[in-house]
DNA sequence: CTAACGTACAACCAAATGGTTGTAGATGAG
DNA sequence: CTCATCTACAACCATTTGGTTGTACGTTAG
């Protein structure tokens, strides 16, 4: 695995799935257990839909999948979801952190992951816009 | 230091902040550097009280944290924020993974942590409503 | 002192968010 | 087949968000 670089798009998603005390939730419920939306839906204090609307985030993001059985929607968490979290946290402390420990858990974890040239490119007032 | 566990609404706060291109932009630029509020604001294509909210979320986010300097207000990025938003990944993702291989890391990088308790007690359907 | 600068903050607006209810389509149980 | 269940999705609503402009205030430069 080549450890792809987040683009900025997937970095806000994923984020902002995590910012949500019940999606969160969510997510710690479905690492085993692959609950149906409407078992999930049980455990809040809302309405089905409005579960199906956090779990619908969570899938954008890439955290959950849903995987279809008979009339229900089993959803499950993606474990290394969290590690596309870490990497976004990565990513964003190797713009100061030396990188070479950072770097060095990279490669530890994956053999094959090129290295992202030598830093020292320190422009810090290019006015590029975000979007939005 | 004691690794205290982090709130919801602190996580929540947390992620939410990280969740915007523009913000993750700042948090790089503010390491090094204490740029001025107006300074910050000449690099995005939007108005000075735009970045001037984008920096008030990242600091109610603990992000950030101004210091007054004459008549400007320089912003800095917490080193040790980013590792707070991994500690919010950790603590999410103890309620899995092994949560031993975790704490080495934690207890690698501070030997004063303590130990948060054994796992085991995997109650998975507590309807307790979350905020909001 | 006066003018320019940097900041703070209020008021306003469009769009997104998080929630609701209601309707309709598949699927499984009896 | 019929009915109950699970899901999907649209429509709607209140609040928040991300942006704007305008005004006011402290501080530094000249």
């Amino acid at each position: 695995m080549v450890v792809d670089e987040l683009s900025d798009e997937t970095v806000d998603r994923l984020f902002h799935a995590l910012a949500d005390t019940t999606r969160r939730d969510i997510l710690r419920r479905c690492v085993r257990g692959k609950l149906s939306v409407s078992r999930l839906a049980e455990a809040y204090p809302m309405s089905f839909a409005a579960v199906q609307k956090h779990v619908a985030v969570l899938e954008r993001a890439g955290l959950v999948s849903k995987q279809r059985s008979g009339r229900e929607q089993l959803v499950r968490t993606d474990p290394d979801a969290v590690g596309r979290a870490r990497q976004a946290l990565d990513e964003l402390e190797s713009a100061w952190r030396g990188r070479v420990d950072r770097m060095a858990r990279l490669l530890a974890e994956d053999p094959t992951a090129e290295e992202p040239e030598a830093p020292g490119t320190e422009e810090n007032d290019t006015p590029e816009g975000p979007r939005r």
